[in-house]
DNA sequence: CTCCTAAACGTTACATGATAACAATGCAAG
DNA sequence: CTTGCATTGTTATCATGTAACGTTTAGGAG
């Protein structure tokens, strides 16, 4: 449990699809998740407030997308803010924190399942089937000698391989 | 002339920058590009109208993404049509024929300076400083086995070679 | 050439996604 | 305490994208 998902999955990429794509203890996975949040935030001095946790539990409920409506619906149910900068302030927070990450194909954004994994620069496989979408390591080949990279998008749509097994 | 930039980019991708980011003649880079979409066009059957002609000669102006509503603002000023359908439709036959591209981080869309070098799974270098964007060619790397991709969205921001050495 | 059909176009209305701006509140350092 | 700054609450508005439906047009069948 100590290798990082992404590295494993590039050691031995023809083996284990991402975790997001099987079964797995999911209550561990979201544990774990909110752990790894805490003590960065407690580290990097990040206020971790009640909305920005909560939201960060609404996102790690499932390993799929949600919209910046979606959030929000949620937090106005909970009674926790209803207009739309409450929710796209806590996803902002998220994001630059690197707690979260956004799906540009998607109008999205999603938890990151490993925070404190640092340097990634994240790819996502996104299943058109299921609608999971998994975190993984990605670096760019090939960019011209000059081009001074800041920031990846690295998205790819597809099928997962449960999804592509299922009889449609 | 007749290696693809993309490919070129590819094997020496030490030395040139994507033309995207040199200055070139411009004027020859747009006449092939609508060369290329009228030969395209008529070995599928898809019919270039005016509008989509008009749209991709207005993305072609510049090596630089264009929201709809700038390209439609463009047809508006010269009376081929002032509503959103005109130019999400236009755009949408562009995509659809492989004349032009989304950039998803920017909600834009950019003519494809190469339409008839085939398969390509494009990449776009998005510079910060000018705006410019290069298409590239890449494939990723290290996808899990069992993932089938059917599209790939590959996005890098940051500064080009003249941006990076500009002051400030 | 005429008729027919499918594609393209024009327009209305709406859906969805995102942010600017400012007032009110909480909170921690000095 | 008070002063400053981050956070929150709210309004209003902007930006992006599409469903739906009627009309026009191009181009092939007869
Ligand atoms: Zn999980
Ligand atoms: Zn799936
Ligand atoms: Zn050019
Ligand atoms: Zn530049």
């Amino acid at each position: 449990m100590s290798t990082k998902e992404n590295l494993s999955f590039r050691q031995d990429a023809a083996s284990t699809p991402p975790r997001a794509f099987r079964p797995h203890d999911h209550d561990s996975c979201v544990a774990g998740a909110m752990q790894a949040a805490e003590s960065l935030c407690a580290e990097s001095g990040a206020r971790l407030t009640p909305v920005r946790r909560r939201v960060l539990e609404i996102l790690l409920e499932g390993h799929r997308p949600m919209g910046a409506y979606d959030v929000l619906a949620r937090l106005d149910a909970e009674g926790l803010g209803s207009k739309p900068p409450v929710a796209y302030r806590a996803l902002g927070f998220l994001v630059d924190n690197g707690l979260a990450h956004r799906i540009e194909r998607l109008n999205a954004f999603i938890a990151c399942p490993r925070p404190t994994d640092d340097n990634h620069a994240p790819a996502f496989l996104i299943c058109r089937g299921c609608g999971s979408v998994a975190e993984v390591s990605a670096t760019l080949p090939g960019i011209p000698k000059g081009f001074r990279v800041e920031r990846t998008t690295v998205e790819a749509e597809g099928l997962c391989a449960a999804c592509t097994d299922s009889p449609e």
